[in-house]
DNA sequence: CGCGACGTTGATTTGCCTCAACGATTGTGG
DNA sequence: CCACAATCGTTGAGGCAAATCAACGTCGCG
């Protein structure tokens, strides 16, 4: 659980292993079943969290009352609402579990004092967001460019994890498709 | 120019003078002519970049050969390819100047450097990518939101001086429509 | 077993693109 | 300083990708 953890901070900065049981001190370790949310649109989100295992999604409602899948989350992933944990305004999303998921939660109220206590830590998190920010960049990048049919295509070939742990339908609003759409594309092929 | 750089930072953390004239060594002045590039595909971003005065657009060129604007940057944003700064992968999009624009270049050589010698700028840099990672959240959600025509009205209203300064076709592209369809929406509400 | 969650299929509609042709404005070299 | 070329914006006709609407099939689970 802490070694999952190790080895992905160590694959962004030095960290002893004293270093990183401070770390630990920090974290809590949190449990989610399926369908459980762990942040309701309206509510104030007050940590980020580290996906030991499971998955999750990041949503919100239209104006039409449709669910629209922003980001999903799985093992080895932090996770967060960044909107409204930096700004600290109301969140506008929900964030909900998809399977039975185990995290650990490192509540805002100690990051400032953990920053303090360890400062490269600092650096972990500077690089952890740009890494994200970059896989964002190419998100808004790819979805413009194509297709329905070669986003979704790409997609499962890209990321068969997610094609068999998430509903066809929730990848279909993640890519900003119709579930019937996605389906037509499905049999057009006979696939398989 | 290094105030307008310093009522920047102090947005975001405490710095003394002192600390500033510091931060001030690791940059140089640049200045760009209109339709001048900073970045073209191909070569890898060495810098980021603060528009003391000016206007850049960072666009890609599709497989149809067709322009597509990724992004404006304005007086007092910090601009950048972060995809090819942070992986030193070749760059796939270009920057180019709209208007002659006066910039601060902040090469990633002496990056590190300077985040030794003062590092609070590391915390300076890990809430920019935050802020700016959540002006990217709202985008992806407020342009899969909505229609063609509320994408334009709404931009034009929020961000009037691009409109003024940005030609409407360029604005068509980073809405990702065609510049007929936003010359149409223009005409449907006999504007003004 | 029955119900809710998920997926499929077909008919119809629509938002926006593409293509093409034509003004208006700007700017640049002879 | 004028002429001609770019650059930028407009207008209209036609087409298409994907949404919407509606109805039905199937599976898993309490």
């Amino acid at each position: 659980m802490i070694t999952t953890l190790a080895t992905y901070v160590r694959n962004y900065i030095d960290i002893s292993d004293e270093e990183m049981q401070l770390f630990y001190k920090y974290l809590r370790v949190k449990k989610l079943k399926k369908k459980e949310y762990l942040l309701t649109e309206g509510r104030t989100c007050q940590a980020r969290y580290f996906i030991i295992k499971g998955c999750l999604r990041s949503f919100y409602i239209d104006e039409k009352g449709v669910e629209r899948i922003l980001d999903f989350g799985i093992d080895k992933w932090w996770f967060t609402n960044y909107n409204s944990l930096i700004t600290q305004n109301p969140s506008e999303n929900f964030i909900q579990a998809i399977e039975n998921s185990e995290l650990l939660e490192l509540h805002n109220d100690c990051f400032e004092e953990l920053l303090l206590k360890l400062p490269k830590i600092e650096r972990f998190f500077r690089v952890i967001m740009e890494k994200t920010h970059i896989a964002y960049l190419n998100r808004i990048k790819y979805t413009r460019s194509f297709t329905g049919e070669k986003l979704y295509k790409d997609f499962i070939h890209s990321n068969p994890v997610f094609a068999q742990r998430v509903p066809q339908y929730m990848i279909a609003s993640y890519l900003d498709l119709s579930p019937e759409f996605v389906s037509k594309v499905r049999a057009k092929d006979a696939i398989k």
